[in-house]
DNA sequence: ACGATTTTTCAAAGCGCTTTGGTTAGCCCA
DNA sequence: TGGGCTAACCAAAGCGCTTTGAAAAATCGT
């Protein structure tokens, strides 16, 4: 079933059939009932290709994710953000696409089609690493975009939703040191990418606040898997002055040196404390009564949201301001923490 | 730029121009060299949207996932699935759409509208349960699909590709049967899920063929979270006549299960045994040379490169046998098992 | 060299929608 | 009763592509 066909069966033009559903005020009421009515039961729906030819719009956002990281590995924290977007693009009628760049192909070739063939009118930059590329040549093209994350090291105007990461590793690491941990490791994500260097800087920034000083024996920093917390945490345990505490980058990461401290025969929370970041994935929820790890919790699932409804606004007036929000985390205590041994 | 420009450009008509970039015979070699390198140059590519209305092909695969479920959970393994079709659509110049349908709507209305507005070529059916609606709605609808799974209870022909859970879950019954285990528990995914019902299937029947009788009291079905695996095991552990073995549904499972039986003062491999099933996710590798589980695995991302090939297939080809293709699990053996402890 | 083919190019229609720029019908007031 | 409004509807153009059917150009055989 097509406009016309929907046209002709009420008796009536194209147009007022079309502005009927499309909300327009010169059509009587009396009237876009009877379209809305007759749509709804036959099923009709505009084609999306003629309306986004007639409209120039496509009602579609793209996410280009690359997994052409040298694992290929896909972010975890991928299928809840795309929830929460998902959620806000469909309560307002728009559609979301997601471009795979395959690993050793031209991510920037990418944007420049979607733009080239108007599939979308705007995209999602994600896992922005420190000078990040896309930012500018987005720009340059004039393809609306939002970035979840930022980019330290760029300087022109863009929209972002960010974690406040310095912010949450700080405090972490300032919690530990309250328990009396002196020997704080770090196990970063790929410190390239700008989350990992924000987190980095809260992290030194704490220590040095407390005089302590930075041991890049106790840095590392990795793709977030469960064997990197294992191998790294074993590692850092069999050293001469292992640590007492560990600030892991995900609950991944966190279960690999949760296992890597039974593996050594030590208790989590008593000879070893672990604080970990927790995106609040549905299928690692870590919200128990009294949580399993303590966290820097921030949902995903929820900055998807967010992130959906500010790049909408984006689109609906490309002149505003970029809007940027930064989101802070909430600091959770759970078993994995507990005051540094003595001796 | 588009083909009108192009065109005015080179001195050529839209047609000319057009076939020249289709891959047309009917255009010299001379001048389609001529029209690639003007496109390439000008960075044309052609309007998706003219393009699919004058064709009535979108080239673009849609994905609908529903968060409906009773806690919102996203699969976990979405993102490396979405990553394994994704390369074979765009290596072929498809695109793929997701859908996500929010809590308490109607998924079948989206599959409506993605009909009716012809935005897809085609859908990719996920997570179906015993009786799926879904495959006989969408051949009804005449909407081209391919389930990932499969519908026991489902007669009608479609295509699919799933992994054979049966034969997987009574392996590895099997294989811990070998072992000297006689109590057995299964961590099942929910049981209305197909592959969850199949794998159930699989380790009965083995435990039927070794003349071991199904106790209820060590089967549970639930969503695949970690606490879940925790808190079963728990369960399990503290029973009167606990399992010596645990069958998990999932490496997330597993970890839970895993952490269960630490807290418990027990080892795994030795007082607990633990086989799981594994998708090989890529920031849950379980391949170490020795694995931490014993596991059979199957990867969701080669699934997902398979599974969209046979949907090309099907698009281009609308007549054919629904094809179908069923994956074998390997059965690889890590420190998680060993003999089941005496007495 | 000239009609018959084959190769190469083209003009124009059509895909299904939105939107511009009308026209017609209905109403009010003098 | 008729001129001026407003409210309700409509015909047709246009979005950028593909594709049909025809024309022009090049090639061929005799």
């Amino acid at each position: 079933m097509n406009l016309k066909e929907l046209a002709e069966l009420l008796g009536l033009s194209q147009t007022t059939v079309s502005r009927a559903l499309n909300g327009f005020p010169e059509v009587s009421e009396k009237t876009r009932e009877r379209v809305q009515r007759a749509a709804k039961k036959n099923n009709y729906a505009p084609n999306t290709a003629a309306r986004g030819l007639a409209t120039g719009r496509a009602f579609m956002i793209g996410h280009v994710i690359s997994t052409s990281n040298q694992n290929e590995t896909v972010n975890p924290v991928f299928g809840d953000f795309v929830a929460g977007v998902g959620e806000i693009y469909s309560a307002n009628g728009y559609k979301m696409m997601l471009s795979v760049v395959p690993p050793h192909e031209d991510e920037y070739q990418v944007y420049r089609d979607l733009n080239a063939q108007s599939i979308v009118d705007a995209v999602v930059v994600h896992s922005p690493c420190i000078d990040e590329g896309r930012i500018p040549f987005l720009s340059e093209l004039g393809l609306p975009f939002i970035v979840h994350g930022r980019a330290s090291e760029c300087e022109i105007p863009y929209a972002w939703l960010d974690v406040n990461n310095r912010s949450a590793f700080l405090r972490a690491t300032d919690f530990l040191h309250d328990l009396g941990h002196r020997r704080i490791a770090l196990l970063n994500g790929l410190e390239h990418m700008d989350f990992a260097h924000r987190r980095r800087e809260g992290y030194e920034s704490s220590l040095v606040s407390h005089g302590l000083k930075v041991d890049n024996e106790l840095i590392s920093s990795h793709e977030m898997t469960e064997s990197y917390g294992f191998e790294r945490t074993s590692e850092l345990l069999r050293s001469e002055s292992p640590p007492t505490a560990i600030l892991a980058a995900s609950i991944v990461v966190a279960f690999g040196a949760r296992r890597a401290v039974q593996a050594a025969g030590k208790v989590v929370g008593k000879d070893v404390s672990i604080v970990t970041h927790d995106d609040c994935l549905s299928y690692l929820r870590n919200n128990d009564p009294v949580p399993i790890f303590t966290a820097t919790k921030s949902s995903v699932r929820e900055a998807g949201r967010r992130l959906a409804a500010m790049l909408l606004q984006v689109i609906e007036n490309p002149d505003m301001e970029p809007p940027q929000e930064l989101l802070e985390v909430e600091l959770t205590i759970g078993q994995s923490t507990g005051p540094a041994p003595v001796g």
